[in-house]
DNA sequence: AAGGACACGTTGTACGTATAACCTCGACGT
DNA sequence: ACGTCGAGGTTATACGTACAACGTGTCCTT
């Protein structure tokens, strides 16, 4: 009893005549074996109809179908390489499963790393992620839904200019979920943050607990939000303690520019004993900086960073730095969108962050 | 005479009545304002055909529509918002415009500048890219096509292992481009590869050059054509000169992996006076293993890399390192595959690298 | 004056899928 | 003997778009 024949279904009969189509056109047609297979291919394989193989493939024949039928089809399916085309199912159901991330520069390791995480989920729940290499050189205006040729169901948008927020959100009412970004500006269905104040509050106080009383910030000059909290709670931490924030130099965010910045920083006198980076990059350019004027690090000077980046443990010395949980965020924004799509409650979690000792730091020499 | 009011196209008539759809269950129906307007939205607003909308967007109507119509239906769109329904083009058709970019890992900084290239050719040619991150974590046999949601016009591929390749292929029968694998294994339409050999060649010779005699090789552990031609083109470079290769060491693409290797190396007696590495996380490795032993860069030992990553310039010293234009063959990737989608003859070019002199080379003391 | 030829549109499909609504049996209770 | 009911399917759409094929008036040629 493995199929169950019906009469009627072996000639389809063509409902009328197709003059859109000039079966001429093709060389190659009359031989089926050309085109990809469709879902009706594996219908007339199986000796049903085309709505049963959707039903058994869709996995909805619970009481429908008959077992014996469904294994049919199935089989069928298998040896013809059937796979569903897309395209069709989308315009079908209005959904992609397609989810948009957007990110700054997926040449930083840390959004690389966002990527990862959130194209690991995305897979996890047949899923996909196609991304959109942020307005750089394409000016900030860019339209992410005319640029992102998938049809989408929510994005997924990393540190992103409030400006840049406002231009997505008009262009597709899409369900949105913010990565590191302000909570409270929540046009967003959902957030993940992680808790920079905390980690910029942990690696001011391994400084000011080593003996360090003069501290310079290296900040990133990128309108971010998760820049300007660092920047609030460096100030704080240190506000009250022994210590002192003793400048504030600006940097982009590359070991050049941050070279120059630091070379300001430490030509302050009295010269600060510490800087503190917004980013490794940063950091890197720090240690760069400190070196060329005859300082060694950690000795005349530390040095932090934050994000831990794979170059935090590529230079020497390895870099005190705050580690973020990069594959994590993105996981959660991916989950949560998931979560908003379902039409289920999404929360919007505040991930730890953690500091990690390595020898750029150490007590001042003068303490 | 800007538009040619016709009789006839102000009610549209419903076919026949939608059993389909049950209008009931979306509470705010009713109200136009909800849904995403189609083509035939547009239509209606500028009293036209829903085909000479498609006309005028499409671009084709030079001689079928009267310019002052087409202006028209141009402000329509606009006033609507209309976006066409990327599922239902690609549905009628069967293209997508877009392009599946399988590379082994985004986190490193040579692939996400893959990436970068590729993605901007794209976007110039209003095509999108999806990512594929290759099978590190999943097992080697999960099939792309599969993972990808989007439905594919061609795939570019980059450092391909020839067993994965066969998975591709036989998974889709897509028009394939190749990056950096081997030309001979023709399954490929196009190629894009770097004179990996003339790369490994300069920096041979550079440090021939200074003197060096006792060179080792800090191989990278991958089953990869390029660094198969590496380790080739090292050998050639070298034989028939008054330097010799006095250990090959093989490592994993990691920091902390190449810090043994490379310590290894300079375990071998008399020791090598020049590591030239696969990669510059290997030479990031060797110049901390350099360092523990007591070395200098590059007074007591040279160290080479290759691909300039922006590591490369972070460290200190910089590293002296053969640069490979990543972003270029990424672009030319693309170019590739939009040329073979276009039915036009696509070449394979092969990119010339360049050897970037920095500071962890210099004239071995003992020479 | 007749017959194109052209400009400017329109009507009608089909792409492949998912599902609502319908149909056809055999079994079963009364 | 006959309605009824469920199991196990089928038939008929519609999603939104891009053309192929087919009208219309209008002007120009012969």
């Amino acid at each position: 009893m493995a199929s169950t024949r019906r009469p009627g279904t072996e000639a389809e009969p063509r409902t009328g005549p197709s003059p859109g189509r000039s079966a001429a056109a093709d060389p190659a047609a009359g031989a089926s074996a050309g085109a990809r297979p469709t879902s009706r291919d594996v219908a007339r394989h199986a000796n049903v109809s085309q709505a049963t193989v959707s039903l058994v493939l869709g996995g909805k024949w619970q009481g429908r179908v008959s077992p014996g039928t469904a294994e049919t089809v199935r089989s069928a399916a298998r040896t013809l390489g059937y796979r569903p085309n897309l395209a069709a199912r989308s315009l079908r159901l209005g959904r992609t499963r397609t989810a948009l991330l957007v990110v700054p520069a997926l040449t930083h390791d840390y959004f690389a790393r966002v990527h990862t995480g959130a194209s690991r989920v995305a897979t996890e729940h047949d899923f996909g992620v196609v991304l959109y290499p942020s307005p750089e050189g394409t000016g900030p205006a860019v339209d992410p839904f005319g640029s992102a040729r998938a049809a989408l169901d929510g994005v997924i948008a990393s540190s992103m200019a409030p400006e840049a927020l406002a231009a997505l959100r008009d262009g597709g009412q899409l369900p949105l979920v913010m990565l590191d970004s302000d909570p409270e500006g929540d046009r967003a269905a959902a957030t993940v943050n992680l808790d920079i104040a905390d980690g910029m509050h942990q690696a001011a106080a391994h400084l000011l607990g080593l003996g360090h009383r003069r501290i310079a910030h290296i900040a990133a000059a990128v309108d971010s939000w998760t820049f300007g909290v660092r920047a609030r709670a460096l100030a704080r931490a240190v506000a009250g303690t022994a210590g002192r924030l003793v400048g504030t130099e600006r940097s982009g965010l590359s070991v050049e520019d941050a070279l120059e910045a630091a070379t300001r920083a430490l030509a302050a006198r009295p010269r600060p004993t510490a800087l503190i980076c917004d980013d490794d990059l940063l950091a890197a350019g720090a240690c760069k900086a400190a070196r060329r004027l005859g300082l060694r690090v950690p000795e005349d000077v530390s040095v932090t960073g934050f994000d831990d980046l794979s170059l935090a443990t590529a230079l020497e010395p390895e870099l005190t730095t705050v580690r973020l949980p990069a594959e994590e965020v993105g996981a959660e924004g991916m989950r949560a969108l998931l979560a908003v799509l379902d039409g289920r409650r999404a929360n919007s979690p505040v991930l730890p962050v953690q500091l990690v000792r390595r020898g750029s730091t150490a007590a001042p020499a003068d303490a």
